[in-house]
Parts: C-alpha cells; sequence; structure tokens
RNA sequence: GGGCACUUAGCUCAGUUGGUUAGAGCGCUGCUUUCACACGGCAGAAGUCACAGGUUCGAGUCCUGUAGUGCCCA
C-alpha cells in the first residue's frame, strides 16, 4: 500500500462494481421492511453544483445507513422536464441556427427537445454517479415519460372533473422574454429602488388630483382613480370625472377600501389590466380593463403614442412628457420588491390573461391536517411554521404555461358544439355532439412543470396503474430537500398525495442549508463563486467532498464552504488508509488469523483472559460509537455523525490505541500480538461499516484490501453494527474506562513537562510518578510497558504516595509525575509556573465553595449536582494541598 | 410591514432537555522528518458566548427588549 490514497484509481472501480453487480437495487419482492427515499428531480437542463452535492450527500448516507441496517431501501431517482429552462436552452441553440420555433412549428421543435434531451439530458445524472450516490438507476423516472404522463393526464382529468381545474381571466405574473405566465412562486421578489411618480391628474371641476405610481407607463391603461371611502380630503372628489393625461380618457372615480389614505397622496389610479388589486377594484365597481401592452411588453396600440415602445423606454418617454405638460407633481425615490422571473431574471410584468388554474383550498386542508397531526415531520421542526403558514393562505395556482415543451393540457373544445371537456387520451370525436376528430382543437398551451414534479412520489412508482412498487414503497420515508422547495415541491407532494394516494408521500422532511461562498454569499453562476463539485472530486476525491461537507454543516444551517474546507476529508482519508496501512504491516506477520471471520463477528472475537483496560476502552469507546452513531442517523444529526466517527478512528483508535498496541505488536508475546490483532480488526472493521455512509469509496476499498469482504462481499451490505452485548462480560466497566482516561490524563501530564523544557518528544528520558496511592501504583505498573512507550521514557520510576524533591512536577488524577532534570532548571520559574497551577485551583475553588455555600442551591439544586460539586471541592482541595507541596519541595532545593 | 434564522477563539463553526473553569477544524507559536501517517505527531497561546434587562440556587442555553447580518413572505 502506497503511503497516501490514491483515490483516482478506486472510486470509478467500486461504482462500476457495484452497479454492475445490482447492489443499489430495490425490488418489491425482496423482502425485509421498506425504505424509500424519492430524489428531488433535478433540471434535467441542469449541471451538479454544491447544493446538489450536499443534497445527494445526505440522501445517500441515509440510502446506505438503511440498506446495511437490512432495510428494503430504494432510492429512486431522475429529472425533470424543467419546461421553461429546457425550451429556452434549445430555442437559444436554435437561434444560432438562425432558426426560431415557430418558423420550425410546435411538432418539429418538440422534437428538437427530445433530441437534446437525449444528447445532453444525462449530464448531472452521470454526475451523481460520481459522487457515489446509490440510486437504483434502471428505475430511472423523466417527468416526460410515458408513465409519468399518463399519471399527469389522470390527474388533471380528476380535479378537471371535479371543478378543481377552472380557466379564468386573472391578473398572473407575465415573462415578457419566456413569454409565459408564471406561478406566483415562480417570480421571485427582489428590493429594488424604485420612483413614485407623482402625477396630476385634471379634474372635471377644473382642479388637479395627484395620483402616485411605481410604473407610470401603465397609466395608459387606467379606467379609473381611486380613494379611499373615509378620506374626508377627498369626499368631494366623488362622482367627478377625472381626465386621463396623454390620452385624455375619461375616468371614474370610485371609492374603495383597499385604498390606503397615508400611501402617496391617497388617491390611486386603477389599471386594472395591469395590477391584482386594481383588478380586484374594477372587478367591485364594473369597471373595464384595457390592456396596453403584447406579450413581449412592448405597449400596444391601445397605448396611443407609445405604441410599439419598450415597457422602459415607453416610462421614460412618458415621464418625459408628463413633465413637459407641467403634470409631473414629483418624484421621490421609492424601495419596492419586484418580481422576477425565477428562470430569465427578467422584471415580470402583472398581466391580465385568460389562464387555467387549480383551486387550492379544498386539496390544502387534508395537507395542513397531515402536518399538524405530525404524520408528516419537518426536520427542523421550525420549517413547520413555514409551510402552515403557506398553506394556510393558498392561492390559486397558475398552471398553464404559454410554452410548448411540457404535458399539453388535455382539455379539448368541439368547433361543432362548443362542448370543451378533458381527456386522458386524444378524442376521436366529439362526445356531445359526435362530430369528428378534425372539428375538436385541443389547448395549445402545456402545464407548469411542478404539476408533473408534484406527482413524484406515486407517479414514479406507476401510479394510476395499481402495483407491487407503490404498494410497498408508498409513502415513501425520507425526503431531503432545500427551503427554497418547500413551496413549489414540497406542499404540493403532500396534497397530491393526500388527494390521489389518500396518504401523505413521505414521513420525515429533512430541509438542509443553503451553500455559501465564505463570505456568505448564495454560489451563483452570475457572481462566478461557484465550486464545482466535479473540481473538487476531481482535486480531493468523492469521499472527500462528501465527508467534509457533512463535518462542516451543522444541521438544518447554511453552510459556507471554501476550497480548503475539503482538506479536511482528504486529510481524514489518508489517517485512516494509513491506520489499515499499520495493521497490514502487522497483519502479515500472523497469517493463521482469519481477517474475514474477524470482521464478521458481531461480539469481539477476543480471549477474555488477555484483555487489558487499553482493550476494553478501545471496545467501549466504539460501542459508544455505534451507538451514538446510529442515534444521529435517526435524528438527521450528520454533522454530529461526521465528527463521532472523526474523533473516534483518529483520537481513540490512532492517537491513543494504535500507540498502545505497538508494545504488543512489536512484542514477543505472541498470544497478546494476536489478540491485539483480533481486537483491532474488529473494531477497525466497524468503524469502517459506521463510516461507509459518509466515505463509501474509501471504506470499500480497505474492506477488501484488509480482507474483511470476500472477493464476492461488498461493505454495502454488511451488517449495520449493533451494541455489544458481551459488554459486561469483557469487564467493560466505568471505572475501567474512567481509569484509562486518567491514564491519559498523567500522559498528557507527563508530555506538557517535556514539553516545557523543550526537550525533543522523541528522546528518552527519565520519568519518576508518584501516584496518590498504592492502588494506583500498582494499576499503573501493571501499565509500565505501555506508559513508558507513549511517554518516550527511558526510564520510568513508579512510586506508591509521598513527592519528589527539586524536580518540575505535574499533578494528574491518578499521581503527580515528575522529570528528574536536577540542576538544569530555572527553579524560580518552575515555581512561577506551580504557583499559576495554585492560582488558577484556587479560583476555581472558590466557585465551587460560594455554591456549595449557597443555601438556595444546596436546597434547590439536584442532589446529585450537589454532590458533583462536593466530589468536585474534595478532589481541588486535593490538588491544591498537593500542588501546595510541590511548590515547597522545588522551594527546598533552592534553598 | 409580518415571519424565521444567525451573532461563541484571528477565520469557519459545534455546543439536543439550563448544572464542572465553553469545544472542534483551520490558522498561529514551540518542539518534532521517530520504523502507519508531515495530508503526520506532541505540546501551547487564544473567547467579558452581540448588547441590556429579567426568570432561576445556577443562563452560551429560557423570557423580554435593543443593535447588526441573512433568508422567506406581503
Amino acid at each position: 500500500m502506497d503511503k497516501h490514497y490514491d483515490p483516482k484509481a478506486v472510486e470509478g472501480k467500486w461504482y462500476a462494481w457495484w452497479e454492475a453487480r445490482g447492489l443499489f437495487r430495490a425490488d418489491a419482492a425482496h423482502g425485509g421492511e421498506p425504505y424509500c427515499v424519492m430524489i428531488p428531480p433535478p433540471n434535467v437542463t441542469g449541471i451538479l453544483h454544491m447544493g446538489h452535492a450536499l443534497n445527494n450527500t445526505i440522501q445517500d448516507i441515509l440510502v446506505r445507513w438503511r440498506r446495511m441496517q437490512g432495510r428494503n431501501a430504494l432510492w429512486m431517482p431522475g429529472t425533470d422536464h424543467a419546461g421553461i429552462a429546457t425550451q429556452n436552452v434549445v430555442e437559444k441553440a436554435l437561434r444560432k441556427e438562425g432558426l426560431d420555433r415557430h418558423t420550425l412549428g410546435r411538432e418539429a421543435f418538440v422534437q428538437r427537445v427530445w433530441e437534446w434531451r437525449k444528447e445532453y439530458g444525462g449530464t448531472i445524472v452521470r454526475q451523481l454517479r460520481q459522487l457515489g450516490a446509490s440510486c437504483d438507476w434502471p428505475r430511472e423516472r423523466f417527468t416526460m415519460d410515458a408513465g409519468l404522463s399518463e399519471a399527469v393526464a389522470e390527474v388533471f382529468c380528476r380535479l378537471y372533473d371535479e371543478g378543481l381545474i377552472y380557466r379564468g381571466n386573472y391578473i398572473v405574473n407575465w415573462c415578457p422574454r419566456c413569454h409565459t405566465a408564471l406561478s406566483d412562486e415562480e417570480s421571485e421578489h427582489r428590493d429594488t429602488n424604485g420612483s413614485l411618480w407623482h402625477i396630476r391628474y385634471p379634474v372635471s371641476d377644473g382642479t388637479f388630483v395627484t395620483v402616485a405610481t411605481t410604473r407610470p407607463e401603465t397609466l395608459l391603461g387606467d379606467t379609473a382613480v381611486a380613494v379611499n371611502p373615509k378620506d374626508e380630503r377627498y369626499a368631494g372628489l366623488h362622482g367627478k370625472t377625472v381626465t386621463l393625461p396623454i390620452l385624455g380618457r375619461a375616468l371614474r372615480v370610485v371609492a374603495d377600501d383597499y385604498v390606503d389614505p397615508a400611501f402617496g397622496t391617497g388617491v390611486v389610479k386603477i389599471t386594472p389590466a395591469h395590477d391584482p388589486n386594481d383588478f380586484q377594484v374594477a372587478q367591485r365597481h364594473g369597471l373595464p380593463s384595457i390592456n396596453v401592452m403584447n406579450g413581449d411588453a412592448t405597449m400596444n396600440e391601445a397605448a396611443g403614442p407609445y405604441a410599439g415602445l419598450d415597457r422602459f423606454a415607453c416610462r421614460k418617454k412618458l415621464v418625459a412628457d408628463l413633465e413637459a405638460q407641467g403634470l409631473l407633481a414629483r418624484v421621490e425615490p421609492h424601495p419596492l420588491a419586484v418580481g422576477h422571473c425565477y428562470r430569465c431574471d427578467t422584471v415580470v410584468e402583472p398581466r391580465l390573461s385568460l389562464q387555467w388554474f387549480v383551486r387550492m383550498k379544498p386539496l390544502a386542508a387534508a395537507a395542513i391536517e397531515s402536518v399538524r397531526k405530525g404524520e408528516v415531520q419537518f426536520h427542523p421542526a421550525r420549517w413547520e411554521k413555514t409551510y402552515l403558514d403557506w398553506m394556510e393562505n393558498i392561492r390559486d395556482w397558475c398552471i398553464s404555461r404559454q410554452i410548448w415543451w411540457g404535458h399539453r393540457i388535455p382539455v379539448y373544445t368541439c368547433a361543432g358544439c362548443q362542448h370543451e371537456w378533458a381527456a386522458r387520451t386524444a378524442p376521436p370525436t366529439c362526445p356531445k355532439c359526435g362530430a369528428a376528430g378534425d372539428r375538436i382543437a385541443q389547448d395549445p398551451d402545456v402545464l407548469d412543470t411542478w404539476f408533473s414534479s408534484w406527482l413524484w412520489p406515486f407517479s414514479t412508482l406507476g401510479w394510476p396503474r395499481a402495483n407491487a412498487d407503490l404498494r410497498t414503497f408508498y409513502p415513501t420515508h425520507d425526503l431531503v430537500t432545500a427551503p427554497e422547495i418547500i413551496f413549489f415541491w414540497v406542499a404540493r407532494m403532500i396534497m397530491a398525495g393526500h388527494k390521489f394516494m389518500g396518504a401523505a408521500p413521505f414521513r420525515h422532511v429533512y430541509i438542509h442549508g443553503t451553500v455559501r461562498d465564505d463570505q456568505g454569499r448564495k454560489m451563483s453562476k452570475s457572481l462566478g463563486n461557484s465550486i464545482d463539485p466535479l473540481g473538487i472530486i476531481e482535486q480531493y476525491s468523492a469521499d472527500a467532498l462528501r465527508f467534509s461537507l457533512m463535518m462542516i454543516t451543522a444541521t438544518g444551517q447554511d453552510v459556507q464552504v471554501n476550497p480548503d474546507k475539503f482538506e479536511i476529508g482528504r486529510n481524514f482519508g489518508t489517517k485512516i488508509w494509513n491506520a489499515a496501512r499499520f495493521l497490514q504491516l502487522h497483519m502479515e506477520k500472523a497469517p493463521e488469523l482469519d481477517w474475514h471471520a474477524l470482521a464478521a463477528a458481531e461480539e469481539p472475537p477476543v480471549d477474555p483472559a488477555l484483555l487489558t483496560d487499553d482493550d476494553r476502552h478501545l471496545l467501549a469507546k466504539c460501542d459508544a460509537a455505534v451507538q451514538e452513531m446510529t442515534a444521529h442517523l435517526e435524528q438527521f444529526r450528520f454533522q454530529d455523525g461526521a465528527r463521532l466517527i472523526y474523533d473516534f478512528v483518529w483520537s481513540d483508535f490512532c492517537d491513543w490505541y494504535v500507540e498502545y498496541a505497538k508494545d504488543d505488536l512489536y512484542g514477543e508475546n505472541a498470544a497478546r500480538r494476536a489478540q491485539v490483532l483480533r481486537l483491532m480488526t474488529h473494531v477497525f472493521a466497524r468503524a469502517l461499516k459506521l463510516l461507509h455512509p459518509y466515505m463509501p469509496f474509501l471504506t470499500e476499498e480497505l474492506w477488501h484490501a484488509m480482507g474483511y469482504g470476500t472477493a464476492e462481499e461488498s461493505i454495502m451490505l454488511a451488517p449495520w453494527p449493533r451494541s455489544l452485548a458481551t459488554a459486561a462480560a469483557l469487564g467493560m466497566r466505568e471505572s475501567v474506562t474512567a481509569f484509562v482516561e486518567s491514564k491519559h490524563e498523567l500522559i498528557g501530564a507527563g508530555r506538557g513537562l517535556r514539553a516545557d523544557y523543550g526537550i525533543a518528544p522523541t528522546k528518552p528520558i527519565r520519568y519518576v510518578i508518584h501516584a496518590v496511592d498504592a492502588a494506583s501504583a500498582a494499576l499503573l505498573e501493571r501499565d509500565r510497558r505501555s506508559l513508558q512507550a507513549l511517554l518516550r521514557a527511558g526510564t520510568l520510576e513508579i512510586v506508591a504516595g509521598g513527592e519528589a524533591r527539586g524536580m518540575p512536577g505535574a499533578l494528574a488524577r491518578l499521581g503527580t509525575i515528575y522529570l528528574p532534570l536536577t540542576g538544569l532548571i530555572d527553579v524560580q520559574a518552575e515555581i512561577q509556573r506551580v504557583q499559576g497551577e495554585i492560582a488558577k485551583t484556587r479560583g476555581f475553588l472558590k466557585g465551587i465553595e460560594a455554591k456549595l455555600s449557597n443555601e438556595g442551591f444546596v436546597a434547590k439544586a439536584p442532589p446529585q449536582v450537589v454532590e458533583q460539586q462536593r466530589a468536585k471541592r474534595a478532589e481541588l482541595t486535593e490538588t491544591l494541598a498537593r500542588l501546595e507541596r510541590l511548590e515547597k519541595t522545588l522551594g527546598e532545593v533552592r534553598g
């Protein structure tokens, strides 16, 4: 084995091996308790970014862990067709050829998109493999697949027939660049420094009234001005007529509670075709609507002299014209939130148009109830509130899009009898009048992509056709996603699950944070601050990427990433690699041992008679790690899990046990040598299993390199470790682990002395230990060899009780350790050092005494807390006495 | 305007139900290329836990308020 682990040679090999052997496959017939995770389908145009890396690492950890627990684990992969985004990409490509979709025609265009998808659409799916994602790939689904399209049609028809889908003229969010309506969620509001233009409208009585607007160009579509009925300032205005500047249109004055007297001048212009609130005012007052814009946000003929101008050019010219006519009262800066298209970032235009909507309130009820009852749980729980707020104030969902790539709305109209109906498949004749197919027209629009995504948890399992997969894996278990997807997807999936399956689609929703750069900014293409996960994989390995991300991402918090952070995972991988190398070095000398059997043993394959306290300590730590790792994963505490295995491997296994083990492994006692190897194999194999969900490649490589699995056996299917049943029989008592911890403290104290005196860590020197009592002395004497090794002591004297004179010493619970350097030490400095310790101890003791002399504390604190403080006081009093004696003996030498 | 989160060592962040003198990684300092690992080892310095009140025997942790930062919604 090489000194450094080379992931490049390893990761691709194991992934192909896993996939070829079908280890990611889940089968309803396989039996076992099912476990299912639905991938949040990435956009088919997408490429892997850090957010995906985080999201999919978490899912893979869950799935690999559950699979090792013996669950029938299914991770369902796939992509969505991303209607607008994909159409944009293909249109861009067409433009390069001097074509556009209209010249191509609908059918040919859609064909082109399919071709594009075939060629480029698999990118992200390939990249997920590099990350190590253990998805059941043969089940991969695409929202435009036949099966999923069937589900979409089925759902549409059911909702249509129930009256839950309707068509109507309403103000929608219109993207003038994508040339389509958007849902409310797809319009992203961003704070913008706008202006508030105060414009004078002439009143019929010869006076003027001033209205305030943030979008002056829309005044061309005004059909009224409005005031609040309670606003006395404008009581005289009621019933009068106002003249629209420029166009000279006569406008009614209406009184409506919607008007906020405190905003602007208290008079607002009413533009029903270009503002949702104005639209409602118009409905109440029977006002006409005048649309002054085209679909591309240029002004139409209704805009009179401004026809043909872009909306912003029109704004500029209009304001100038108003100013020239003395009708611009003033302009003031006005911050406002402006909607932007989530796909192309163009400023969204509120626009009156005929669209299809889903009535959401009837669907929301069960979805609210389901979360309230705890059938669906959010992690962290605070997201429940976000979900409920949205769900309780839900608005109808605009599902029609004026594009070609997507599920075409299955609504048909007969030219013969005007009958309109929804159908799962194209109807040959009109069901009402029997007119032929050529008299039947299908709605030209397509459905919002999320209208297929919200069915994902059951459409991917074959719904609407009943089958074993659906029965076995639905409802699924854990959903892992980002907060910005809660409304788009999570909430709607819960609604669809209840509506069409009669049950919530999953039980737990884990919401992870957003990946940011090291300045806390969201990673984005335009900022150029993205870190490419594939670059990190190339540089450090997929394991390092995964592990580092988990180490630095606190549960449900955003994470700041910079490329250096991935050294954490790389270094940890190298550490484990070298621990394995160390083991192998010694394994060669014990060909009689069966590593495979030792690694497979559920209980430590050791001889209890040969166990040392260090052995027991390691076993106890390992057992704790098994229990805690399982608990962390159950609670979605991935960072805690990462830290746990990191500390266990690095500190307990490598720093302490490997060092202890050297004495036996390089020693002459064959029985102990075998025992240590058996023990280390058991523990190391368990550690690899605990780590496997985080670092699948390295652990698989070592599983085989160490001979823990046969050539046929993957660590992926190794059983997840369980807490030891034989702990008591092996003497793993609290007192034993406590003794070993104390020994570590004593060794630390000795090393500290060495460092204080600038003695090289490797130089063998003499130490003297005065144990606190005979029992401690005996225990230390028994461990003399390992103590000596870890202290790098040339000679070691262990004495029961008493104290040395004239030597620098350091205290530990088990005794005082001295460095016999008579004549070489600066007595004054040493005394000062000890005095510092004394002062520190006195300060600590004072605090505890204050607590214990506080009647309230003694009376009200739980008895065990008081007892703990008393014990601490006793210990500190003893420590203080020992320190004072140490100071005195140093002083005696000086004298 | 409403809601949520965050503010802890130079940096990035842990700290689950309030109970030892608050931890880690990186960085920094000293020693160390010792036969698993310098992507390493040993030791060390470093924090009035944003601020102000309150509850409590006891607050980084709970409550209220203030300031700043970020996100979501209107």
